[in-house]
DNA sequence: CTCGGGATGCGT
DNA sequence: CGCATCCCGAGG
């Protein structure tokens, strides 16, 4: 297991959404390690992509958005669950890719299609915001597993987003059994 | 300060 | 389709 360095993140968000397909999400909680391979991720593009959070400007909501890549940006959503996004291109430029569904591959269980039921089981809460993904205790690894087809599609509950919910940037495993919405 | 709504998930 | 549950961000 290889630890992805900065120079992965330091990238556009399509790039590096496709490139974490297959990799391990590694969190190595209080009560022991759990790892999740991605199987279906999202990309937001920054300020100019009316889906993305960074399109409503700079605030203490999405100042790690902001940041330099390689870290985690963890938000409360409807009141009750949490997503992860991993931030991606230089700091700044506030784009990023939601982590949307994992396959369990270590002290994780079988529930974890979607964002919030990814960071239920990968015990993910708040005060991994702004979290350094090159960590020991969490951070995202590659074991060099091939990804043998991509399927693009718009990105999920973004229908407020104008044109920017046409477009085809959510990526996921081809006939992977842990996707959210086939 | 109020208030509307959300990158969700579950039950009906 | 409704609802849980609460922070965020806009507006007054």
């Amino acid at each position: 297991m290889r630890k992805l360095p900065r120079d992965f993140y330091d990238r556009d968000a399509g790039a590096v959404a496709r490139d974490l397909l297959g990799k391990c999400l590694v969190h190595r909680a209080a009560d022991g390690e759990r790892i999740g391979r991605i199987v279906e991720v999202e990309a937001y593009l920054g300020p100019h992509d009316r889906a993305a959070h960074s399109s409503r400007g700079l605030t203490q909501r999405t100042r790690i958005m902001f940041g330099p890549p390689g870290h985690a940006y963890v938000y409360l959503i409807y009141g009750m669950y949490r997503c992860m996004n991993v931030v991606t291109e230089a700091e700044g430029k506030a784009s990023a890719v939601l982590l949307r569904a994992i396959e369990p591959v270590r002290n994780v269980t079988a529930r974890t299609q979607g964002p919030g039921l990814l960071c239920r089981a990968m015990a993910i809460d708040g005060r991994l915001n702004g979290h350094d993904l090159l960590s020991p205790e969490f951070h995202i690894a590659d074991d060099g597993i091939r990804v043998p087809s991509i399927v693009k599609r718009p990105r999920i509950g973004v229908d407020y987003a104008g044109h920017w919910a046409k477009r085809l940037l959510r990526f996921y495993i081809r006939g992977n059994p842990y996707i959210s919405r086939p």
